[in-house]
DNA sequence: TAAATTGGCGCC
DNA sequence: AAAGGGCGCCAATTTA
């Protein structure tokens, strides 16, 4: 029994129209809570709406969850770029409104409010364009598969936005009051911001310098007898010099002041909850993005500030090398499969007795992915490329067609960009012009990777999403186990802690069948590294593969609440 | 003076 | 000579 199809448009005066093949009906924005609940209830159908950000929080603020929606706003975008979708099919009526259509905006949110004067969408003439697109598809499977995965993202970003990541405001407050001092008057520099910049001022004998400034900077350091390019902190860390340690450490002080301080605070968190807005496919690699809050930069020092719930837990699991096992999946590499095979894939590679080390298959692979040519990483990639081969030669193909002015998709199908886009005027100099193709190709060879990496961690969260409202039996979405964070191959669920170790159940299950969905029988492991914790910044600390970055300037403290 | 760009850093 | 992909955010700086 397929399942029921039921549009939602809105119609001028506050009225939303309701369509579906069995008729239609109208019913007021005020009852549509209501309305929704009653037939979620009853039968569960797809809601089929402009955009889910435009119904679905007004939804969820009056207690009500959908199971499945279709974003027609993504899809309609989606098939657009999609090379197997016909493009004839998605035009007609208001079609040319679609391809225009943008995001909603955090300002209009609450599609209940706004009352757009301009001309309706008719959701229903849209829909139906969009499933004999898809059905017409030679890959209708595939594509089917993304425009269901894209829609459920829209509703589990819609959610995370509405359940927010448990914040403890008092713990963040005492981490900036340790690292920068008490709060600063407006556009003042915190205390211990500013004795930093006093030191550096001393170091370089420049009373005036503010250290904000890099053309200042630049010239204060020059005088030093310091002949840097730039100011970043890796050139300035391989100098032996008073000013280093200080500046440094100013800097990061600085940025946690202006990017997670309480300017920010007091933007984005609110009632013991950090609520960003997430954007799906907000990258043209169909990777979400953020709008607001910066969800996707979540600072580790930060992190000791979100902390669960009295008698709940932190759920933390992440796919270890994600794009790498994307990348043996896609392209078939049976090598690269059986290095998969495993916790670790550099560590499998090593194994394998294809590479000497671990850092080096991760500096191969990784130059493989982004389309490094020179130094040791350029070295490793010549290297690789024999032990390797499909899987190679799978990026070099996506790398020429980009160079050459063509487009590539990703597995389920989603397109790169046309290259008009990219290149809307023409570059007269041969070097200039060279040099952009060579540019373009390292994106579209990365599109690949990233793009069906960005599917599969769709349809990981998707399902997941799934089997955590199953796990509770009643209740309201933010009394059962929910998703709170996703950071495209990580994602934290906030729990009841005695549902804490079937959350990473469910997420291992999850990612299987992920996994089954997109590289069929192509059985590719996906190993989930999970934690249980209270505080996120507890998470992922006894992980074999952690990475041995540079050390941070400050001590990452971990703030007892 | 407002808008766009740049350099730096955070995340994956 | 050029030199590794995708994002967001901020202050300073440059451009219109």
């Amino acid at each position: 029994m397929p399942v029921t199809r039921v549009q939602l448009s809105r119609l001028p005066g506050g009225r939303v129209l309701v369509t579906e093949q069995a008729g239609h009906r109208e019913v007021g924005l005020d009852d549509l809570p209501a309305y929704v609940a009653e037939r979620e209830g009853r039968e569960a159908p797809r809601w089929v709406w402009d955009d889910t950000g435009r119904w679905y929080p007004e939804l969820l603020a009056a207690g009500v969850r959908v199971s499945r929606c279709q974003d027609l706003r993504l899809v309609h975008h989606l098939l657009r770029r999609a090379p197997a979708a016909d493009q004839r099919l998605l035009a007609g009526e208001q079609s040319e409104r679609w391809d225009r259509l943008g995001p909603s905006v955090a300002s209009e949110v609450g599609l209940f409010a706004v009352e757009d004067t301009t001309e309706q969408l008719r959701a229903d003439l849209e829909d139906a364009r969009q499933l004999r697109t898809v059905a017409e598809s030679p890959e209708s499977t595939r594509l089917g598969l993304l425009v269901a995965a894209e829609s459920a993202g829209a509703l589990v970003a819609a959610e995370m936005t509405y359940a927010g990541m448990p914040w403890r405001n008092d713990v963040h407050e005492a981490l900036l009051r340790d690292v920068l001092g008490p709060r600063p008057p407006r556009g003042a520099r915190p205390q211990k911001l500013e004795q930093l910049a006093d030191r550096v001022r001393e170091a370089l004998a420049t009373p005036r310098l503010n250290p904000d400034s890099n053309p200042e900077l630049l010239a204060a350091l020059r005088r030093a007898g310091l002949e840097v390019p730039d100011t970043r902190a890796h050139t300035l860390r391989a100098l032996r010099h008073p000013a280093v340690e200080p500046l440094l450490r100013y800097r990061q002080a600085a940025h946690l002041f202006q990017t997670n301080g309480w300017a920010w605070s007091e933007e984005w968190t609110s009632g013991g909850r950090f609520r960003p807005t997430y954007q799906p496919a907000g990258s043209v690699t169909g990777r979400w993005s953020s709008n607001g809050g910066g969800a996707l930069s979540f600072p580790a020092l930060v992190r000791p500030a979100a902390i669960a719930d009295d008698g709940w837990a932190l759920v933390v699991t992440d796919v270890s090398q994600l794009e790498p096992r994307v990348l043996a999946g896609m392209s078939g590499d049976r090598a690269l499969a059986h290095a998969a095979r495993g916790a670790d894939l550099y560590q499998g590679m090593v194994d394998d007795g294809a590479v000497a080390g671990r850092n080096d298959a991760k500096l191969g692979l990784l130059g493989a992915m982004y389309g490094a040519t020179s130094g040791e990483s350029g070295r490793m990639v010549a290297e690789l490329t024999r032990r390797y081969p499909q899987a190679f030669a799978l990026l070099e193909r996506a790398a020429h067609e980009g160079e050459r002015g063509g487009t590539v998709r990703t597995l389920l199908g989603r397109g790169s960009p046309s290259v008009d886009d990219a290149w809307a005027d023409a570059e007269a100099d041969v070097e200039r012009e060279a040099s952009r193709r060579r540019a373009y190709g390292r994106f579209t060879r990365n599109f690949v990777v990233q793009g069906t990496g960005a599917e599969w961690a769709l349809c990981w969260i998707a399902d997941l999403r799934n089997r955590l409202w199953a796990l509770g039996a009643h209740g309201p979405l933010q009394a059962r186990p929910h998703l709170v964070l996703f950071l495209h191959d990580e994602v934290v669920v906030h729990t009841p802690a005695h549902l804490a170790e079937q959350v990473v159940a469910a997420a291992r299950e999850a990612a299987a069948t992920a996994s089954a969905l997109v590289f069929r029988e192509l059985s590719i492991d996906f190993p989930l590294s999970a934690s249980v914790v209270r505080s996120y910044a507890e998470a992922g600390k006894s992980s074999p593969a952690a990475e041995t970055d540079e050390e941070p300037v400050l001590p990452t403290q971990s703030v007892e609440g």
